[in-house]
DNA sequence: CCCATTCAGATGACGCTGTCAAGTAAGGTT
DNA sequence: AACCTTACTTGACAGCGTCATCTGAATGGG
């Protein structure tokens, strides 16, 4: 299943990618699977990295998720596309939560990590969709990306 | 200017709308601009309520932005679509945004409203999202929107 | 070495959608 | 009554998602 018929689809035919495919929905989502298990294995790579102390290693994540909104906006869409809502999508999307969930663990604690979990994964994507519609860059507030998520993993560090 | 001409779609012809707006993506902006007002409107009208604390005051505002993508997802949609980063977009953006600096500047103050705010809008705006791609209800982390705006709200109560 | 099977892709068609140029019907103005 | 404006329809074109059909090349068995 040569999956490069998708990037090769400059230089082929329009109806070529229907012998691999079911649907043009089928093809984007398995895009964005693609998406989300090399962010996962970004992050994964990550957690093992002594290089680091537990809050840089969570910041670092957050931005590998900001980073593929800013260098591959269109993917990015795909992997938060309501038709990634299929089983095979949320099953790769589950790969990223849970090396979130373990990094963010290291910082609060088990018991509270799917809260601050699904927070810092909900803000950082909101941040990146910000920026990607431009109401970060321009507009009144005057703060940037790594500014927020500074913020955001100040915030969760201390208290409960 | 009917703009009920958007509205009336069904029963006119498909190029009616061409002779009120110069593009479908003019309609569109035309939308999200409406969008943006009315819930600008809806903060306004909470600014001057007595009838909350600051801080509930702040979660009512989220939660009416997350109301949108609930209730209307193609509206909300288009209010955070790259094609808002027109000037007329990002000035109706821009009235909903200092709607929301005020009611943050009431509690953590003026000096530090726009760090604040531009985080906590644009965590609404990512927990809306991933309600909305199906990535909050399904998997891992057992937390419900409501839960995370108000760990949002209490997270930037007290410390600086 | 030849033939049969298989598979990737091309071609051409269909319907739908965004867009526009030209036409037309209703209303108000003088 | 003649005129102009305004809103809409009609018919056309291009582009895209999709499919049914055909071609052409590679593969493997005899």
């Amino acid at each position: 299943m040569t999956l490069r018929a998708v990037g090769a689809s400059a230089g082929v035919s329009r109806g070529a990618p229907y012998g691999h495919f079911t649907n043009k929905e089928h093809l984007l989502t398995e895009l964005a699977i693609g998406t989300w298990n090399s962010l996962a294995d970004e992050v994964e790579a990550l957690r093992g990295d002594p290089g680091f102390e537990p809050g840089a290693r969570l910041e670092r994540a957050l931005l590998a998720l900001i980073d593929v909104a800013r260098r591959t906006p269109h993917r990015y869409a795909l992997m938060f596309s309501t038709s990634a809502g299929t089983p095979v999508a949320a099953e790769a999307a589950s790969r990223l939560e849970n090396e979130f969930l373990a990094l963010v663990a290291d910082i609060v604690g088990e018991p509270d990590a799917r809260r601050y979990g699904a927070l810092l994964m909900s803000s950082a994507h909101g941040i990146a969709g910000m920026e990607l519609s431009g109401h970060l860059a321009k507009d009144g507030w005057h703060v940037g990306v790594e500014q927020l998520v500074t913020m955001l993993i100040d915030g969760i560090r201390p208290g409960a």
